[in-house]
DNA sequence: CCTCGGGCTGAACATCTGTTCAGCCCTGAA
DNA sequence: TTCAGGGCTGAACAGATGTTCAGCCCGAGG
């Protein structure tokens, strides 16, 4: 899932339609963005979209396949090749790399993420068993605190991890910056290590 | 703004069809609600929303303005009467109250948070200033512990605290019950206060 | 009594939407 | 050369949507 191709010519007609489509539902949301909007970005008539896609439904599912498929591999790479005791540290900057440097993608996410349809409940649902089984990771390591109800540690670390993400135009608007430029992320993910690890009460 | 009116005959048309578009835009979206089914809901004439708002636009307006007053006047109300040491108790508390009594208040801050409407953004930024007053207040007593950049701690709580509002529908899949359930909110509450307290790691 | 005005309506309008369809062009196989 | 097939298009259609408008009903004020 390319968020802006780099040449637009190198692209076949629908995959370029993908490409657009996935774009401008990132920016307007789906039910916002017109078929012809879509064949217009993409240089197409609408009924090619239809053609190559069947129903804006058909675009719709073809754009998250990709998207899904993209994320799933991102996060099996990290669970594949990462050791416990770099766990944290190698999830979390793999996230800010990827987020960081697509701003069409964090903008579809949270839109997906927030809207009942069926994939943003996949997504987050694998975004938070994925969080789960990387604090299992580190509990037999050794590395987490007893808890009384450990039930609700994987969802303070996703509501944390995915805070910036689901409230972005607040730190723009906050902060002046961009809220994912790679020196920020450091800054955030000190504060965040050090707010995992010993809290914020005196 | 009632989110479930008790007695629809009490209200005057021009409030039934505001609080029906309440519901209605939190339910399905503003885009994606049409005038007619407002008017529907209301038992009145697609004509007359029109009549009493001027424009979908003006409905949207009269929708958020009394969304935010109410909200504004809960938030005023803690800040007038909480003292230092309870406050952060007390603001949890007010906030869970507030939100677990109305799933259709949850559901539109849901999407006023997100979306790029500028009301979201004025809801958001003032739930981050009340935040940070909060957060001021507590260090004010000492109840703080000191940290290298506390440019972050007021997101790192917001965070938290907003999570179970902007992925609720995950949490009703995974726990089963309500997310919002008196209980639920108590369980949830010790285990933030615990996190707050001393982190997650060992 | 009349009439004025506001709540309220039905019907209509222009526009936008997803989708269909007949048919164009061009490449590659027979 | 013929021809089949897929990429592609312009025009059109049916339905939905926001909005307008002429005019209804009915209680308050003269």
């Amino acid at each position: 899932m390319t968020a802006v191709p780099a040449r637009d010519a190198d692209l076949t007609a629908r995959a370029r339609i993908r490409d657009r489509a996935f774009a401008l539902f990132a920016e307007r949301g789906i039910a916002a963005t017109p078929v012809r909007a879509i064949a217009g970005a993409a240089g197409v008539s609408p009924a090619l979209v239809l053609h190559h896609f069947g129903s804006k439904d058909g675009l719709v599912q073809a754009v998250e396949d990709v998207l899904l498929e993209t994320l799933t591999e991102q996060f099996e790479q990290i669970e594949r090749t990462a050791t416990p005791d770099v766990f944290s540290a190698r999830a979390s900057e793999t996230i800010a790399e990827v987020l960081g440097s697509n701003p069409v993608l964090r903008q579809y996410l949270r839109r997906s993420l927030l809207e009942e349809h069926p994939t943003g409940a996949t997504l987050v649902d694998q975004l938070f068993a994925w969080t789960e089984r990387g604090i299992d990771i580190m509990g037999q390591a050794g590395a987490l605190r007893a808890v009384a109800d450990p039930t609700w540690r994987p969802y303070q670390v996703l509501y944390v991890v995915l805070g910036p993400l689901l409230l972005e135009t607040l730190l723009e608007r906050h902060l002046g910056t961009d809220a994912f430029d790679p020196d920020v992320i450091a800054a955030r993910s000190r504060a965040n290590h050090d707010f995992f690890a010993h809290g914020l009460l005196a």
